[in-house]
DNA sequence: TTGTTTTTTGAACGCTGTTCATTTTTCTTC
DNA sequence: GAAGAAAAATGAACAGCGTTCAAAAAACAA
């Protein structure tokens, strides 16, 4: 039997992310709680913090996951040559039913709140950040002409618009927000994007 | 003096509703804790719970403030007879502004995190119903044939849209994200709205 | 085996929102 | 006004939290 030390140190920090995920995929962000953490992981509460600084980075790591996993959704939702109205909008509906699979994980990615002056981890962004790849591909071939810089922009801003249609429609913080009332202002936003990009970004 | 009952009560209510909005006005949310609130308002600590069931409905109260805030700003923003386009990207942008003009507040509205089950009061979801109507009008003479129903769907849309532009720049989820650029992602968002959404609501 | 270093442990700390027996205040009745 | 009943305000106490750190256990070195 093995104890080489890195190696058990590297098992108790998977372990860890495992149980943290389990608690946030069956209760959310609040249901991850140090004491439960331990007891599942099979370590003391204090081992946490021989491998996490804090809850913070666990969580992160647990992010890190759902975001890895949604890159692999939106991954397989477009192949290349679709047009970019079908694909722009299988990636909104995509993320959509995501957001709707995954409901909890997902939610705690965004729910997470770091305190005030600090940011994300560089490593954590960098997995955020692949993302946006996605649409851009599509966007190359409904803009040719827009230089990199401008498209990598939009394709946060696209991001950014259907996280906000998204979410907002499953917290349901503006009221009542069924699935297919999401899903249809998503097709709608899309195309919309279709038609009017071109002429928006262009100089006028 | 008057030591009329219901007033005294009505009166610690407004002192701690003030009393939280200055908390998370200085420090966010998470520097909205009892014992604080109670010195500043000048109560007990378990006076509080003689008039809000939980600091969860003191935080409700604190928000809808700041909601009523951004309607007003919303309202002064565009007169009757401006043209759709300028309309909308000054609406977008004036959001922009409040959330920039009072941080921690307007991230307060969205943070603030309800258990699992329960949803937001009526009363409040009626707060933030009312914001929607400010997108309505440029949309009716964008869309003049679009039945109301259309419309009000729409209009919930694009402030969701709207948002997820201003949030997700202004809590830097997906990385730095100066003024100007979320600015210039609003511009170019509204005039694509006003390009492309006449052709996208229509019947194909 | 013995001494030294490293890692793991979990009771203890300081903080949190919330409660509820006790005190204080207010209202009612004579 | 005084005495008694009802209502409201109080803050110590409670249960829970993330995090720490002296002490114990394990791993390594000689």
């Amino acid at each position: 039997m093995t104890t080489d030390l890195p190696a058990k140190r590297a098992r108790l920090r998977d372990d860890l992310i495992l149980a943290a995920e389990a608690a946030i995929a069956s209760g959310g962000l609040s249901a991850l709680k140090a004491r439960t953490l331990a007891e599942a992981a099979g370590c003391a509460v204090g081992a946490i913090y021989n491998v996490f600084p804090d809850l913070d980075a666990l969580i992160f790591a647990v992010n890190a996951r759902t975001l890895e996993r949604l890159d692999q959704v939106l991954a397989a939702t477009i192949r290349p040559g679709t047009d970019p109205e079908t694909a722009m909008r299988r990636l909104a509906l995509a993320y959509h039913g995501f957001s709707r699979t995954e409901r909890r994980r997902w939610t705690a990615v965004f729910a997470h709140q770091i305190p005030d002056g600090s940011s994300p981890p560089d490593w954590y962004l960098g997995v955020v950040g692949k993302l946006f790849r996605h649409i851009e591909g599509p966007l190359a071939e409904l803009l040719p002409d827009a230089p990199p810089e401008v498209r990598g922009g939009l394709a946060r801003t696209l991001f950014s618009a259907t996280h906000g249609i998204v979410s907002l429609g499953l917290e349901e913080k503006l009221g009542p927000a069924p699935d297919e009332v999401i899903a249809q202002a998503l097709v709608v936003m899309t195309r919309s994007w279709v038609l009017g990009l071109p002429g928006a970004v262009a100089p006028r």
